[in-house]
DNA sequence: GCTCAATGTGATCACTGTTAACATTCAATA
DNA sequence: TATTGAATGTTAACAGTGATCACATTGAGC
């Protein structure tokens, strides 16, 4: 809507070309995201692209990383919201994570698409790692950055658990039909099931 | 290795284009499965693959559909297993849902695909449902078909987790270049961790 | 104002899934 | 047993894909 002046230089493509695929992958899905697409959609010929992201792969790799970074965000926003509100942390992590997956599966799944992004991709990882930490600090109370190798069985059972309801539920495996009101409160009550989990073992 | 006489007819193309899909997978991933290589690896023109399936997709899913009948049956004799040796059988089970995404990771990643397979074929429908009341047999001792809609808080825990570790393990996400021991044992770690969880409430 | 690196274009390549017209074979029937 | 039709496989072609090349246009710094 803004950029009228039709210059040869676009400005701003490599970031243009992110948000091509964001609309693309939201609104078909993320098999429909195609190079030319998404140039076509930016306006620029397709192998402009190039200039930017020497691949599709490192284009969906950063794709991939700017979801990551969408999501450490919004486990950030629960956790100051429940502690504002003296809410449970831990539950209120989870359903984030959830809630996120449910509302923006291309994204989702983009960020774990292991065999069309470069995961040694520096910046992918970082952005990994952070949402890692974000994750920890959710369940354990520290915000400082923590190596995810290192996960206790708990932190790992908490990550898995939440992780794998989140791909169970967009993969319609479970919960299917159903709306997204009910699959959030499915994933809350299992979120309590693991309380007793936690309350024997402080912190390993 | 057989069929040396080169007869016009294949005789089991189906069957064999499945056996290629399974090959290319297992040896250069899933983004390498290509119904041209599919077809040339069993020595047959490409096009005569839609004889068989009507789409590429058609294909995947009847490899999805295979690869939850194998996952399936490596729930059902770990199952038996413990069951002989006495040993705790969720945990076995557990744990024989992690191998198999660790020992067969294109496999596993075919399974829930959303989009590349047609969730609502018939074939992987039944297949999905019988894992689940596999995994639910694992989990509660009882082997009838259950409906995969009405699992216990519980049972999703168990399902999530263990799925979710797999996901986060086969895509390098956690313990990555740790040998398959090593990620086994955390998966085993992650399992007892569980344990509190199921104590409680027997049966909600 | 000139120059050169950065950025965008057009033509082209090999490869993909898919289709249509045609060829071959098998199996049932007469 | 010979014929015939359905099942199966082939060849040639299509549009769409990611990718690369030589070339065009621009803007920033000398």
């Amino acid at each position: 809507m803004n950029k009228e002046k039709k210059s040869y230089h676009h400005g701003n493509l490599a970031e243009s070309l992110l948000e091509a695929v964001d609309e693309i992958a939201s609104q078909f899905g993320l098999e429909a995201v195609t190079l030319r697409a998404c140039a076509k959609r930016v306006g620029v010929s397709p192998s402009s692209a190039f200039r930017h992201y020497s691949d599709k792969r490192s284009l969906l790799t950063a794709f991939a990383t700017r979801a990551l970074t969408q999501l450490s965000d919004a486990l950030v926003a629960a956790n100051r919201r429940a502690t504002a509100d003296n809410t449970d942390l831990f539950a209120a992590v989870g359903l984030a994570y959830i809630d996120f997956a449910l509302t923006k599966p291309a994204f989702f799944r983009a960020m774990w698409r292991e065999e069309t992004i470069y995961t040694g991709d520096e910046h992918y990882i970082a952005a990994s790692r952070q949402l890692s930490s974000h994750l920890q600090g959710g369940f354990a109370g520290t915000l400082h950055d923590k190596d995810p190798d290192s996960l206790s069985p708990q932190e790992l059972l908490a990550w898995s658990s939440v992780h794998g309801l989140a791909k169970l539920l967009i993969d319609g495996t479970v919960c299917k039909g159903q709306d997204k009101a009910d699959q959030l409160q499915a994933a809350a009550e299992m979120i309590a099931a693991m309380g007793p989990a936690f309350d024997i073992e402080p912190m390993a």
